[in-house]
DNA sequence: ATCTTTGCAAACTTTTTGCACCAAT
DNA sequence: ATTGGTGCAAAAAGTTTGCAAAGAT
């Protein structure tokens, strides 16, 4: 057995396919940031990434993690949210979600899509404005923290 | 007549009335961000606002700036956005407002926190979260980028 | 063989920090 | 006179880039 970097064998196959469909080469750096990704519970920033990445393949830079990154989110199949603060968080399309953002602890919460359905009409109605789910994380406390009350 | 910096007196003058009865020291470098702040359009980022208060007191050194804002947010009179990509942009909390930001040709759009009322209500029942309202700007595409077409 | 991708180091951008000096109270 | 705030320069943190070498096709 190889370690949990292939916990999802087919998904991330499946992802390699799409890459070679459409002529970009199949690297030991591209199959190892998206099985990287694939295994990481998303909200994974490229340093993340690397640390996770270089487990097992330690010479792949930082820079060819960015550099990946891009293409797949190029071709669709990553996308990146910036959650609170600056730096961004990367995961892979397959499963549109929206974050919630804990301000206190930093817990990441994912709600499906279609919570947002609602909004999307109004805004689109209102302001000829169509959102793209999940690039945006949404920013507030979680349960517990809410009830500590106030605080940066 | 002043420049336009002086276009939201009372504004400004609120502000720096806070300020002083929080114990906190009224300085040249504080009242020109608070001018420049509720001069500013919002969606103004440290860079423009250290450009702007420096047409009039070149020596305020952007650091200040940003100390200046930490401050000023610590008391509850400044709030920060994520826009699309990292660098945050600034501005006063009198009027609390979200931001839709265009992927495509980056205009920004106000639209009321009521516009979410909706979404908070969802967000708490469903899971206990109290999302806190003008901290991150909701991302997609006007009217006009919508009709070019999807793009990166 | 060709042409994309990588590794590395260095540049860049945005924000933060240490410290000595200055200024508001 | 205190002590908080400022200016500067330098350090962080995150991301991007130029280039020569390596690897996928």
């Amino acid at each position: 057995m190889a370690d949990q970097l292939t916990s999802a064998p087919g998904r991330s196959q499946r992802i390699v396919e799409l890459l070679r469909g459409r002529g970009a080469r199949v690297t030991n750096a591209r199959r190892a940031v998206i099985d990287a990704l694939s295994s990481a519970q998303s909200h994974t920033t490229a340093d993340d990434l690397a640390a996770l990445v270089q487990r097992s393949a330690p010479d792949i830079h930082i820079s060819t993690i960015y550099r990946t990154l891009d293409s797949l989110e190029q071709l669709g199949l990553v996308d990146h949210v910036h959650l609170g603060h600056g730096r961004a968080v990367y995961h892979l399309t397959d499963q549109p979600h929206q974050h919630l953002v804990c301000e206190g602890c930093g817990a990441v919460v994912e709600v499906p899509d279609s919570t947002f359905a609602q909004l999307a009409d109004q805004l689109r109605q209102g302001y000829s404005f169509t959102i793209r789910p999940s690039h945006f994380a949404v920013l507030g406390r979680c349960a517990t923290c809410a009830v500590v009350g106030e605080k940066r």
